[in-house]
RNA sequence: GCUGGCGUAGCUCAAUUGGUAGAGCAACUGACUUGUAAUCAGUAGGUUGGGGGUUCAAGUCCUCUCGCCAGCUCCA
C-alpha cells in the first residue's frame, strides 16, 4: 500500500493509504475547514478541491480570503453566469470569462443586446443553478478532439483559443449540468457555495483585447460567500461615487468642464489655491534636493519633433498648427524643450547630475472615450524634470528619485506599488541600449529593497520605465510618478559635457515626474480626502461666522490677524442663522470655522468648530492662531 | 476611436398613450439680528445640447451632430 505524505505550510505532516483527493485532507483536519475551502494550493498549483492527490505532496488549502481564493470563487461564478446566460440565450457564443479584483465577468456573443431587465433575469436564472448544486467536473481532450468537440457545440471563439495551442496538448473542459465549457480552472466543488453575488454592468469589450477584432458583450458581476460581505461591498462603490472627484470638483467650487473644450479643465479660484499650494511643496522639495526649473514653450517648430522621434513615435497624440507658413506642434512632452536648454550651455563632468524640472503643459489628444474628469485629460500639467548625468551616476540618481517620490507620497498618506516597463514594440533604440537601461531601474529597485511588478513591453518610446501606482484611501489605483530611463533624447539632440580627459562625452537622461500631472494628482487627492483636505491644502481653512451683524467689526479683525499669518479664511456677514452658516462651511468641507457673538469679544475669545470634531469650545485667539499655524507647518 | 446608455433652469430631478415645460435647492428683493448642519415671504430664471425631418401638434418619434456616463482600447 502506498504511504503518501502531505505537508501542510505549517510544516506538520500527514499519512494516507492510497490517493486521496484535496478535500479528504481538509475534512481530516476538520469538517469546519472542509466547509470553507474553495481550493487549494498543491506544490505550488492552485487546484481545485477534487483534485486528486497520488504522492507525497505540499499542500496549502485556499480559503476565500488567501491569495488566490476568491479567484476560483468568482471563476465559478463566472461560469455560472455563462451557463444563465446559455440557458436563456442559446445562440450565444461564449468568449472568455475570468476572476478580477473584486469579481468577475464573461464576454459574450449574441444577437441579443443586454439590458439591465436581463441582468435580473440572468441573475433569476443564476439563482436556480445554483440552487441545483451542480458540481464542476474537470474531463480532458486532447487538442484535437477538443477542437472537434468544440465545433459541435459551435464555440468559434473557444476553438480559436485551442487553435493557438501546440499539437497534441491535453485541455481540460468543465461540465456544470448542461453546461460545458473550455476551462483552465480550478473551480469549486460545487455551485452551492456561492451564496451572494450581484450583477453589476454590462459593457462593450474586443475580443482579446483588440481594438481590430469584434465587439463582444461584457456582463460584470461579483460574488462573495457572504451576503454580508456583498452589501459590504457595494456600499464601498456607493462610497467611491460620493467622492466622485467631478461631483466634489463642482459642489466645491474647484474646477469644471465644459463642452466648449472637451478634456480641458477649467480651474476655479478655490481649485487653483489648492493647485498653488501643491505646487509650493513641490517647489519647495525640489530646491531642497538640488533642482533647478525651467520654463519651455508649449508650441515648437515641426522639425523638433522629427528629431526627437516624437513624429514618427506620438504623432497621432499630438496637435498641430500653422503660423507664418511654418508647421508647428503642440508639445505632448517637455523633453524636447529641455534638450535646447541643457544645449544652450557648454558643461563640464563636474556640473553633472544637472537636474532641471519643468511645469510643462503639454496637449495631448486622448480618445474621446477616454477623458475622465481630472484623471484623464487633453490639456496635462506635468511635474516634468530632466536630469543629465554621467553613466555611473544613473543608479544613484535613480534611488535618489525614487526617494523623492517616497517622501511626497508619504505626506498624503498614499500607499503604492512600482510597476518596471519594459521596451515597446515601438522602439527607438538597440537592444542592448534597452536592456542597460532596463537593469539600472531594476537594480535601483531591487537595491533599496521595493517590490516591484514587471509590465511587459509598456515602456516609452526611447526607453524603460518605473512607474508608481499610488493606493487612495479606498484601495483603488491611479498610476501618477513615472521615471524613464532614456539613452535615445541625448544622442539624438547630440547632447554633450567635456569630461576629465577633455573629450566630449554623452550624458545620460533621466524623464520623471512625481505627481505624474497636477491634474490628475489633485483628482486623486479630491477622492483620497473625500473633499475633506489636511489644513495645510483647504482652500478655505478657516470661515469666520459672526452670529449677527452686529459682530461683523470683530470678524474681519479676527480675519486680518491670521491672514497677516498666512491663514486663508473666509468671513461669512450675510444676515442669516448660525445653524445656516455653519451648515454652508460644513458642506464646503472647510476644516475650521469661528464662532463669533458677544460672548467671545467680551473674553477675547473665539469658539471653535471643527469640521469632524464639532464645537470644541472656546480659546484665545492668539491660541488658536498658534494652533493652527502649527498645524499647517506640520500639513497634518 | 469602438459598444451601450444618457443630455429638461446654475444644481438635483418631474412632465400620462405625442396635447399649455414644473418642483426643491441655489440666485435676487424684502422682513427677521439670530449661539453650533437649512427663518419666512416674494421675484426672476428655459428656442428641453445643436441641426434637419415626421405630425394638426414633438421634451417625448426618426435622423445627423456635439457633449457626458460605463466599459473596451490607450495613458500622467
Amino acid at each position: 500500500m502506498a504511504n503518501i505524505k502531505v505537508t501542510l505550510p505549517d510544516g506538520s505532516i500527514r499519512e494516507y493509504d492510497g490517493k486521496i483527493t484535496v478535500m479528504d485532507v481538509a475534512k481530516d483536519i476538520s469538517e469546519g475547514l472542509a466547509r470553507v475551502i474553495v481550493g487549494a494550493e498543491l506544490n505550488g498549483e492552485v487546484v481545485g478541491v477534487q483534485e486528486t492527490i497520488d504522492r507525497d505532496s505540499k499542500l496549502n488549502l485556499l480559503k476565500f480570503d488567501d491569495d488566490g481564493g476568491a479567484d476560483i470563487f468568482r471563476h465559478t461564478s463566472a461560469h455560472i453566469l455563462a451557463q444563465a446566460v446559455k440557458r436563456l440565450f442559446p445562440n450565444t457564443k461564449l468568449a472568455i470569462g475570468p476572476a478580477i479584483r473584486d469579481g468577475f465577468y464573461y464576454d459574450f456573443d449574441t444577437d441579443h443586446r443586454f439590458t439591465p431587465d436581463d441582468l435580473e433575469k440572468i441573475e433569476a436564472e443564476m439563482k436556480k443553478i445554483i440552487k441545483e448544486d451542480l458540481g464542476p467536473e474537470r474531463f480532458i481532450k486532447v487538442r484535437e478532439e477538443a477542437l472537434e468537440y468544440l465545433q459541435e457545440l459551435g464555440e468559434d471563439y473557444k476553438i480559436e483559443l485551442v487553435k493557438d495551442l501546440p499539437e497534441g496538448v491535453e485541455i481540460s473542459f468543465y461540465q456544470q449540468g448542461d453546461f460545458v465549457d473550455l476551462c483552465k480552472g480550478p473551480h469549486l466543488s460545487t455551485t452551492k457555495k456561492v451564496k451572494a453575488f450581484k450583477l453589476t454592468s454590462i459593457a462593450g469589450a474586443y475580443w482579446r483585447g483588440d481594438e481590430k477584432r469584434p465587439m463582444l458583450q461584457r456582463i460584470y458581476g461579483t460574488s462573495f460567500e457572504k451576503k454580508k460581505d456583498l452589501d459590504e461591498y457595494l456600499e464601498r462603490l456607493e462610497e467611491a461615487k460620493k467622492r466622485d472627484h467631478r461631483k466634489l470638483g463642482r459642489e466645491l467650487d474647484l474646477f469644471s468642464m465644459h463642452g466648449e473644450g472637451p478634456g480641458f479643465p477649467f480651474f476655479h479660484a478655490k481649485g487653483m489655491t489648492l493647485w498653488h499650494t501643491l505646487e509650493g511643496f513641490w517647489r519647495e522639495e525640489h530646491n531642497k534636493r538640488g533642482y533647478y526649473e525651467i520654463k519651455t514653450p508649449i508650441i515648437l517648430n515641426e522639425q523638433l519633433w522629427h528629431q526627437s522621434g516624437h513624429w514618427d513615435h506620438y504623432k497621432e497624440n499630438m496637435y498641430f498648427t500653422n503660423i507664418d507658413d511654418s508647421d508647428y506642434a503642440i508639445k505632448p512632452m517637455n523633453c524636447p524643450g529641455a534638450m535646447l536648454v541643457y544645449k544652450s550651455n557648454m558643461y563640464s563632468y563636474r556640473d553633472l547630475p544637472l537636474k532641471m524640472a519643468e511645469l510643462g503643459l503639454v496637449h495631448r489628444h486622448e480618445l474621446a472615450g477616454a477623458l475622465h474628469g481630472l484623471m484623464r485629460v487633453r490639456s496635462i500639467t506635468q511635474d516634468d524634470a530632466h536630469i543629465f548625468m554621467l553613466p555611473e551616476q544613473v543608479k544613484d540618481e535613480l534611488k535618489k528619485v525614487i526617494e523623492l517620490a517616497d517622501y511626497m507620497y508619504k505626506v498624503f498618506n498614499f500607499k503604492y506599488h512600482i510597476e518596471l516597463s519594459t521596451k515597446p514594440e515601438k522602439a527607438m533604440g538597440t537592444d542592448e541600449q534597452w536592456e542597460m537601461a532596463t537593469n539600472a531601474l531594476r537594480e535601483a529597485v531591487e537595491e533599496m529593497g521595493i517590490k516591484y511588478i514587471i509590465n511587459e513591453g509598456d515602456g516609452a518610446f526611447y526607453g524603460p520605465k518605473l512607474d508608481f501606482h499610488l493606493e487612495d484611501s479606498i484601495g483603488r489605483t491611479w498610476q501618477c510618478a513615472t521615471i524613464q530611463l532614456d539613452f535615445q533624447m541625448p544622442e539624438r539632440f547630440d547632447l554633450t559635457y567635456v569630461g576629465k580627459d577633455n573629450e566630449k562625452h554623452r550624458p545620460v537622461m533621466i524623464h520623471r515626474t512625481i505627481l505624474g500631472s497636477m491634474e490628475r494628482f489633485i483628482g486623486v487627492l479630491i477622492e483620497h480626502y473625500a473633499g475633506k483636505f489636511p489644513v495645510w491644502l483647504s482652500p478655505v481653512q478657516v470661515s469666520i461666522l459672526p452670529i449677527s451683524d452686529k459682530y461683523n467689526d470683530y470678524g474681519y479683525e479676527v480675519a486680518d490677524m491670521l491672514k497677516a499669518k498666512g491663514v486663508r479664511v473666509q468671513v461669512d456677514t450675510r444676515s442669516e442663522k448660525i445653524g445656516y452658516k455653519i451648515r454652508e462651511a460644513q458642506l464646503a468641507r472647510n476644516p475650521y470655522m469661528l464662532i463669533i457673538g458677544e460672548k467671545e469679544i467680551q473674553e477675547e475669545k473665539v469658539s471653535v468648530r471643527h469640521r469632524d470634531k464639532g464645537d470644541i469650545g472656546a480659546v484665545k485667539l492668539e491660541e488658536f492662531l498658534q494652533k493652527i499655524a502649527e498645524e499647517i507647518k506640520e500639513k497634518n
